[in-house]
DNA sequence: TTGTAGGCGTTATCAG
DNA sequence: CTGATAACGCCTACAA
């Protein structure tokens, strides 16, 4: 593998040289530049953007932490950062939590060693002592899906306990007073706890009295709404509406819900949280919050980067709007 | 930032041993080691990876390069080497290409001058010259969902033209007569372009002539598949059954076809390929091809990491099952 | 078991 | 506009 000195030799120039035709061309002279690039392509140099990264202490490499790439909100504001980052020539790093704290702190830890400009970050949990050595220590970060609405950090998300409160409304409104939640676990999802905060507040402003055996808390997956909302149904006042936490649960209790013989939506309203792509295209369509995942992705990738360069710039938090998404898996509820 | 050189200095030790504690603690004497130890809690020392793979030559990084994140199968698959990635204490970073060649050029170049051990491709052009200079300069590598049998490339994959002749058969086999196609661009997938020739091949096998205007290529989306659906359904003589060449374009079609006022799967059968989770979470549940997508991912970092150990091992191609999965969405073509 | 010292490929600072 | 040369932080013979 050549390098910038071989080059240089066979060029009859000075690495200097070699290094300016490849960061500043425009500042060595035409025939100079010309001779170089031929030497280049002889030697078949190839850029060794690690040892660049080592003197300029700047990796050009972003990490990216998420719950887990198979639930399609993730996938989304993924490509959404990774579109932004893309534009900015930076690559990035992606890593899996599986709503694990230590798997969380393992990942920054890694990362940080690898010298990433910066990271984004869904948190499994925005209290740990992680992030807080991150801002002690001054690394760029931002915080993805966050609830955070002050301090010392900068966060983009929506507002979650609006968003739970509206979906429940929804529900309300349509005349349902045994409404169900299938949460996934306030532990690794303080999203899923706002949610429930906003669906709480939703039934005591409309007079239902909260009844916790009707709240369920599962793991995030198709399989756990799927089981969460079976377990509902058997209840001896099941519920005529239920909300989810997110679509893929929401999903997942559709296929529940039938699979105990009811038919959707005549004997059971479901809503979402989201809006992933293919809850448009399901039967009955699922009624949920939108969230613009893409959106926040690439905002978030835009903060950081802006925090990357001015490194005294103040921490900004975001609140995206979302907003309630109306289809057909909810309905009136029975007029007994 | 200290380095191991404050660390050395703090410990009254030499830099050598400070690197033994850091990568052979057991080289070093007790006492000597706790000493170290000390001194690097004191420091707040940081490991610096970027400065030892710029010596090692190793970064303990690969790249993935997928069409799209946004795309379940390749969630999965990502997942597979991700996973086999994080017990070996690599990391990767992630690429998409959105199908364009060229996209898949500069990231590749990109991911090689950061110095990545080794590349997981889904490639866009398997005969493209990339992957040729990837041979030639031994750069480890596996292409993943690959139609490649032989030659010096390793690669994993299953066998997309019996997979394309099944799901045909399938519907064949259940009278259907005018089966149409709905594929993504050959130009952008041989796989696409595979699953077709198992499905021409089969029509003929079973006497029946092939009609190219019930074949759409389309980009691989949801509306993708609902509108060619659509385009489908307009024609004179519409097809009683399609088939589509992945599960994404099927639930897309499946919209499209109500959307003409069809009901599934009495005026449209409809099969997939894929196997994506939520296909069996849908009404009706979508008959598709089931493709082992995290094995697959799995499989491939598996390869790949014998690769980059032993760069002399022969290349390796494995075809991985796949199998008919059969749902809801298709039944007996209705007898006239 | 520990220390010495050279080197990895590039950039950056100064001169020229 | 170009060249010499000293870093950058870590690893690794080799020596002690």
């Amino acid at each position: 593998m050549s390098t910038i000195l071989d080059v240089a030799k066979l060029a009859g120039v000075s690495t200097a040289t070699v290094s300016r035709v490849i960061n500043s061309p425009d500042a060595v002279r035409e025939p100079t530049r010309k001779k170089v690039r031929r030497a280049m392509e002889v030697c078949n140099y190839k850029y060794n953007a690690l040892a660049r990264g080592f003197v300029t202490k700047q990796s050009n490499t972003i990490g990216l932490i998420i719950p887990n790439i198979n639930n399609p909100v993730f996938a989304e504001s993924t490509q959404g950062v990774q579109d932004h980052a893309d534009r900015n020539k930076v690559q990035v790093i992606l890593g899996n939590t599986y709503y694990q704290y230590d798997q969380e702190e393992n990942l920054i830890r890694t990362l940080r060693e690898k010298q990433v400009d910066g990271l984004i970050i869904t948190t499994t949990n925005p209290k740990g002592d992680v992030l807080k050595s991150l801002v002690e220590e001054k690394v760029p970060f931002v915080l993805l899906y966050s609830t955070i609405k002050k301090g010392p950090i900068s966060a983009v998300g929506i507002d979650n306990y609006q968003g739970g409160y509206r979906a429940t409304e929804h529900l309300v409104q349509l005349g349902h007073r045994r409404v169900g939640m299938v949460a996934g676990k306030f532990s690794i999802s303080d999203r899923s706890l706002h949610r429930w905060h906003g669906y709480r507040q939703c039934l005591k402003n409309y007079g239902i009295a909260y009844d916790n055996s009707l709240l369920f808390q599962t793991d995030y997956s198709l399989t756990g709404g799927s089981v969460s909302v079976k377990k509902m149904l058997a209840l001896k006042k099941s519920p005529t509406a239920v909300f989810c936490s997110n679509d893929y649960l929401a999903l997942g209790a559709m296929k529940g819900a039938r699979e105990c013989g009811l038919s959707l939506p005549e004997d059971l309203s479901i809503v979402g949280f989201d809006d992933i792509q293919i809850s448009s295209y399901v039967i009955p369509g699922l009624t949920t919050i939108h969230q613009p995942a893409y959106e926040m992705g690439q905002l978030g990738a835009k903060l950081l980067f802006r925090l990357m360069e001015e490194k005294q710039s103040k921490p900004v938090q975001v609140m995206l709007e979302s907003s309630l998404v109306i289809r057909e898996s909810t309905q009136k509820a029975a007029t007994l």
